[in-house]
RNA sequence: GGCGAAGUAGCUCAGCUGGUUAGAGCACCGGAAUCAUAAUCCGGGUGUCGGCGGUUCAAGUCCGCCCUUCGCUACCA
């Protein structure tokens, strides 16, 4: 057994994610650590609410609330959605919690005593009727190069041009329209990641088993110049700068953001100080047995593997750095963006009023954006759930459950030997068993569930070739080594899926009288596997466990949500 | 513009360090079966592996150029 530790890029407090945001980050993070529990491992799985910044500012205004107030909702309501998507989190924490901001003050002086730290002063857009600098995106104007009239200060989205927010014509705030905009001086504090190039390279190069797609970014970044980072800003809410002349700052947000994984671990700590050690998770040598994998979209990669790592690294200190950084593309939908302006896509409370979580677990899963971008439709949906969940897994579990009762009643029943059906079936799940185990270990989601729904299916073939409703009309004990091997294929694929599609899972389980203490993770021979529950274990057939997508049901909610 | 990722069967995608007739699922066609949510199982693909050229005994798999899509370009998180 060993200590795994994960965590999830935190999802920003304004306002639910969509689905594109999930399936790179919460929903694998938690997949990989059920799959990790049941193997016996003791797994720390963390979250939060990232709270800081401007974005969070504008949106508790325009929700006509107090930024604290405003954010203390929304955590409860994204950590409600969470839970109820199934999300296991040890610990769902939010980075303006006490213990991130200590441990974000800590960071910046160790960095500090290290010569990482250094004032410079900065020229910025101060807002006059917004009584706010101005971060460049939330300065508008035309376009100096394309004349485009609504030119954000950090880039022109009609030529894409990258801008000064000081060469737009006709500046003005994109928050209130005010033109009177000034460039004021303020001093700042800035990391020195400069200083860190060589290091933070070396350590990228011995991630020989990391993922292209995160290695590439990461390097892309060094070998661009790592530029030294500002990690204040002149705003109200945020960690306060315990540094004179800095009374009126906070940090940067995507300064203490990923240090709330390890304030998270504090958080949950100090729920229950006698029994949990956040420490022994991340600092020094009590972590050193402690593998750290972190999950995140492509987006973050940057920020997680060169950022992070910095802070980390550059404190001098013994902190537990990121193991395996497992990156995800984006999931689209029809090809484009999830996009909440323009109202295209799914977001994670809309996605619960209409189905239950698994069905939506396992789609993401068995597409999950891994080696390129992914594209959700609805009509992809609706047939993968209906083929997978309603007719290949679904379907064996009803069919086996009804006809053993209907023949046997409702327990295992004795009699008949296995034979040639039998052994086949075994050797194809020792092979396929081991498979799936590796799939999960190595993180590849998609590859997993592909050999997860191999796995349903053996056992719709075993059934064709061991066809106990034939063999009960001459022979009863040939048919009941049929279904007993039905019935424990039922409680096999329970285990096996339960990472994946948690709710489902446990029903099956439940129908078959099964406690989640016998929950641990299956692993060969299959020959045992399939003697797990003995003649005369009681059973009751569950309702159906998987509704279809109807095709009036796809009509309406790409209706809804805007289609192709 | 620069950088990065990617373009493989109708659809969604696998194909590691180059090597037998390029694969899977879905959809579609045919057959079997009838325990089951008309659910299952078996069989069926003549695909210019984006285009052109090159290296090699041998390239989807390496090199160059071109076309297309998407992303990043660092004070939006």
């Amino acid at each position: 057994m060993s200590r795994i530790l994960i965590t999830s890029a935190l999802p920003y407090i304004n306002g639910v994610k969509h689905l594109g945001n999930m399936v790179g980050s919460m929903l694998p993070a938690d997949v990989y650590a059920r799959f990790q529990r049941a193997r016996g491992h003791e797994v720390l799985c963390i979250c939060a609410t990232d709270e800081h910044g401007t974005p969070a500012e504008l949106a508790a205004l325009e929700a006509g609330q107090d930024v604290a107030t405003y954010c203390a909702e929304q955590h409860q309501i994204q950590k409600d959605i969470g839970v109820r998507f199934g999300f296991s989190w040890d610990y769902f924490g939010r980075s303006s919690s006490p213990e991130n901001r200590e441990l974000t003050q800590h960071f910046c002086e160790k960095l500090d005593e290290a010569g990482l730290i250094e004032e410079r002063v900065d020229e910025q857009v101060y807002s006059v009727d917004d009584g706010r600098f101005l971060p460049d995106r939330y300065i508008v104007g035309t376009c100096p190069k394309c004349g485009y009239e609504n030119a954000r200060g950090d880039q022109c989205e009609n030529c894409t041009s990258v801008l000064d927010p000081v060469d737009l014509i006709d500046a003005r705030s994109a928050i209130s329209g005010g033109v009177n905009l000034e460039v004021r001086a303020s001093r700042h504090l800035y990391l020195l990641q400069s200083k860190m190039v060589d290091r933070l390279r070396a350590w990228i190069d011995s991630k020989t088993d990391w993922p292209v797609l995160v290695t590439s970014i990461a390097r892309k970044w060094l070998d661009e110049g790592l530029h030294d980072r500002c990690i204040t800003r002149d705003l109200d809410w945020g960690i306060p700068v315990s540094r004179p002349g800095f009374e009126n700052k906070v940090f940067y947000v995507w300064f203490d953001a990923p240090i709330e994984y390890i304030g998270a671990t504090r958080e949950w700590a100090d729920e229950a100080p006698g029994s949990r050690d956040w420490k022994s998770w991340w600092y020094g040598e009590a972590a050193q047995d402690v593998r750290y994998v972190q999950f995140m979209g492509k987006d973050n990669v940057p920020f997680h593997s060169i950022g992070f790592p910095t802070t980390l690294l550059g404190s001098g200190e013994p902190w537990k750095v990121v193991d395996y950084i497992k990156g995800f593309n984006w999931l689209t939908y029809y090809g484009g963006k999830f996009s909440t302006s323009q109202k295209r896509g799914v977001f994670m409370d809309q996605a619960l009023e209409i189905l239950p979580a698994d069905y939506w677990r396992y789609y993401l899963m068995a597409n999950a954006p891994e080696g390129s971008d992914a594209s959700f439709t609805w009509e992809h949906f609706a047939g993968t759930i209906n083929k997978d969940l309603a007719d290949v897994l679904g379907n064996f579990v009803n069919r086996t459950l009804r006809f053993t009762k209907s023949k046997f009643g409702e327990a295992v029943p004795d009699g008949g030997m296995p034979g040639a059906a039998e052994a086949n079936l075994i050797k194809e799940l020792d092979a396929r068993l081991e498979a799936y185990t590796q799939h999960f270990e190595r993180m590849e989601f998609r590859k997993a569930v592909a050999e997860l729904r191999a796995i349903w299916a053996s056992g719709n073939e075993y059934l064709t070739v061991a066809e106990p409703w034939a063999k009960f009309k001459q022979d009863r004990d040939a048919a009941a080594i049929g279904v007993r091997t039905g019935i424990n294929l039922i409680r096999l694929f329970a285990l096996l899926s339960q990472p994946v599609i948690p709710t489902i899972s446990g029903k099956m389980l439940e129908a078959l009288g099964v406690s989640g203490d016998d929950a641990a993770w299956p692993t060969g021979p299959a020959a045992a596997l399939l003697e797990a529950l003995k003649p005369g274990h009681p059973f009751t057939v569950p309702d159906v466990l998987v509704q279809k997508i109807e095709d009036a049901q796809v009509a309406e909610w790409t209706a809804r949500f805007g289609g192709a």
